[in-house]
DNA sequence: ATAGCGTGATTTTTT
DNA sequence: ATCACGCTAT
């Protein structure tokens, strides 16, 4: 074998694309080409002949991947291949959803909702079960239900052992009923896309041979983030053939706290008898320094499968590690701002740094030190496109068009523009909805010939239930362009923004336009819809170079000639909340997240960690995180101006208690709910060491060892 | 329908 | 400190 597109593979590359029979587990560090892989190896099962586009099926995590994919494909096949099945497992679950949407007891035009729809769903399930939403909030059962869905529970499949005490262990019967009235509006969130799908694979044989028949190799993306279902999903399709391609690095598994189970590739080789494993270790991003900072952090975790990354480039030599040891996190910001203009002015580009930091709120100390330097930046990870309020708007017109059951879409727009449609008449609308079973939109129609509406509303009404039918019949005639377009006139919508003189109005009116160019790029309103639910593209088209600013999770993916890691400390990173509420599997989920942090790098990484940092109001001391104990000492150059007073090598160890210490109140605030074996529910008051003081609601204040108490977050 | 006020929360995010 | 949310009062 010599094709083309196999030379320039190294032999463990090699040996990768070519194990086309039989499960094979590719382990891909950090920048070991994993996507040349995939893509090779997509590109070598076509090439000889072992199957068609449309028999393999490619499942990715995010569109962006999936797009990447899909352009790299065609470029090595010098076209693009018709008919692939590639794609996130949410896209490719809807595909098959829809196709069998009736054995599913839906129509194939269901609406996605997304986690918006969702919410206000939820909230009027609960209202319906009149359950107190102060004490169980909507969104806890949210989670809950997104939790089961990422199992594979429908209702009624709940183990006693991961049922809820929401609402007094009612969590199940609202779950149920949520999907109940889910099935009514014709629609699902994104859990049942993977859910509803596993389920029919299960359950209808039918269905389970046509996907059988149809697909012969199976090849997945970033297989450490997925979650059970996914899991389920991927095994019943692979079921027939075996020959099912994962691929993925356990040590930047990151996602747990959202259903990603590390626990599916660990174990893949048992899941999948026969399993080969294959693992690309030679980096060809960074340099030696950065990979063994890297790889000697990482080493601290147990439960790896394990792989040692080495360098691959023959420029691999180059600077060392940089930690930076500075007084508070202005001066982080004023350090980081500074190296930012001297790489600057030595020719580097800004597209070429990026500042990672743990959580989000981390971002504004050195926004605020850009906009002062004048250095161009952005940050990745704002506010997308289709989630501002005007396209949503726009979008939820859409929605009632293409599925008049929606009414979730409905509600959101019937008074949006203000038509003096408010809670009284929305009211009735729900109630005689409720009664004659109908959605929405009929029961408004029902209302309207039976004279239920007076005044002035009759008319609206009259008017709006007109309008739906004209751009619905529109719809057929002129295409979803021209109707979006006449829609966002006639309902008043655009005059709603035109006449706000509020500074946003003129960019959202902007928006809409980018909007009605989005649509026109779609065959059907069916298919944008898909788009806009699955799709949520960050459009990022400013192409002058900037500083970027973004999570550590964010990054994951993206490299950088210069990588800015501030926030090094306890409590911040490792994050304290992760800690207490995950202890030692959390702390390695930090760790990962630091393993990805500084593979990101390609020629520089500095670290900087400050001594004093503001939280909400109050200053407080901080110690160095325990990682930077942990990085290899040889690659290393301290500095900052705050360098000279740091205690040798503090070991993790000793750092560690001086956090705990103080963690009784840290990890309970005053305000928390709790639960106390004997006392049952209460509120933390104040803390005293390892003492809280708490306001129970039954037997009074009372104080108590820390460790008898749990929390109990809504 | 909207302004004003009190309450609570403030890790990470895709689909 | 700051902001978002939801409720009350107008």
């Amino acid at each position: 074998m010599s094709e083309a597109y196999l030379a320039g593979l190294n032999p463990a590359q090699r040996a990768a694309v070519e194990a086309t029979e039989g499960p094979l587990l590719v382990l891909a560090g950090a920048g070991t080409g994993k996507t040349r892989v995939l893509t090779t190896r997509f590109a070598h099962i076509l090439l000889s002949k072992r199957a068609f586009p449309n028999q393999i099926l490619t499942v990715t995590f995010t569109n962006k991947a999936a797009r990447e994919m899909r352009e790299r494909v065609g470029h090595i096949l010098g076209q693009e291949a018709e008919g692939m099945w590639l794609g996130t497992f949410h896209a490719l679950g809807a595909r098959m959803l829809r196709r069998f949407a009736e054995r599913a007891g839906l129509h194939s035009n269901f609406s996605i909702l997304d986690s918006d729809d969702q919410l206000r769903l939820l909230k009027q399930v609960l209202e319906a079960a009149r359950v107190d939403v102060k004490r169980w909030p909507a969104n806890a059962l949210m989670a809950q239900i997104q939790r089961w869905k990422d199992k594979g529970f429908m209702p009624g499949q709940i183990p006693v052992a991961e049922d809820s005490d929401f609402a007094n262990g009612q969590a199940g019967a609202l779950y149920a009923a949520y999907q109940a009235r889910l099935q009514a509006l014709n629609a699902v969130d994104f859990g049942d896309l993977l859910l509803l799908t596993v389920n029919l694979l299960k359950t209808d044989p039918e269905v389970l041979a046509t996907y059988h028949r149809m697909f012969r190799y199976i090849l997945v993306d970033e297989y450490q983030d997925t979650n059970l279902v996914q899991y389920y999903w991927l095994r019943l399709l692979a079921q027939s053939h075996n020959n099912i391609c994962c691929v993925g690095d356990d040590d930047q598994s990151i996602y747990s706290w959202r259903g990603a189970e590390i626990e599916n590739i660990l174990k893949f080789e048992r899941d999948f008898p026969g399993a080969k494993t294959v693992r690309l270790e030679a980096n060809y991003r960074s340099t030696a320094p950065i990979l063994a900072a890297a790889s000697h952090l990482i080493a601290h975790n147990t439960g790896r499968l394990g792989k040692t990354l080495h360098p691959g480039r023959a420029d691999a030599k180059g600077e060392n590690v940089e930690v930076l040891a500075v007084w508070d996190s202005e001066e982080e910001a004023r350090t980081v701002g500074a190296r930012v203009e001297q790489y600057r002015r030595s020719g580097d580009s800004l597209a070429e740094m990026a500042i990672l930091v743990r959580a989000g709120f981390q971002t504004r100390a050195f926004e605020e030190r850009m906009i002062l330097q004048a250095i161009p930046y952005r940050i990745i990870g704002g506010l997308r496109f289709y989630e501002r309020a005007e396209i949503r708007d726009a979008i939820a017109y859409l929605r009632v068009i293409a599925q008049p059951a929606d009414d979730l879409a409905f509600e959101r727009i019937i008074n949006t523009p203000k038509r003096g449609v408010g809670d009284s008449a929305l009211r009735s609308l729900h109630e005689r909805a409720r009664s004659a079973q109908v959605p929405l939109v009929q029961a408004a129609q029902s209302l309207l010939q039976t004279g239920g509406f007076r005044g002035k509303l009759r008319e609206t009404m009259r008017a709006l239930l007109a309008n739906f039918d004209d751009w619905r019949a529109l719809l057929e005639k002129a295409g979803h362009v021209v109707t979006l377009e006449a829609l966002l006139e006639e309902s008043g919508y655009l005059a709603m923004w035109r006449a706000d003189k509020s500074p946003e109005a003129p960019g959202r009116l902007e928006n809409l336009k980018e909007l009605v160019r989005a649509l026109a790029e779609f065959e059907s309103l069916q298919g944008f819809l898909d788009h806009v639910a699955l799709v949520m593209e960050n459009e990022q088209s400013s192409s002058d170079a900037k500083l970027s600013m973004m999570t550590l999770h964010g990054a994951k993916g993206l490299e950088f000639d210069t990588v800015f890691l501030p926030g090094w400390e306890e409590g911040v990173f490792p994050n304290q909340r992760a800690l207490d509420e995950g202890g030692n599997k959390s702390l390695e989920e930090e760790r990962r997240l630091a393993y990805v942090g500084i593979t990101r790098a390609r020629q520089r990484a500095i670290i900087s960690h400050a001594a004093n940092r503001r939280i909400y109001a109050n200053w407080q001391t901080s110690v160095p995180s325990r990682f930077i104990a942990e990085l290899p000492e040889a690659f290393i150059t301290h500095g900052g101006s705050a360098a000279a007073k740091r205690p040798g090598q503090a070991s993790s160890e000793t750092q560690f208690p001086i956090i705990v210490q103080r963690a009784a109140i840290q990890k309970m605030p005053p305000g928390t709910r709790v639960f106390h074996e004997k006392f049952g529910y209460g509120k933390v008051l104040a803390g005293h060491d390892d003492r809280l003081d708490i306001d129970f609601e039954t037997s009074g204040e009372k104080r108590v060892l820390e460790k008898f108490i749990r929390r109990h977050d809504a």
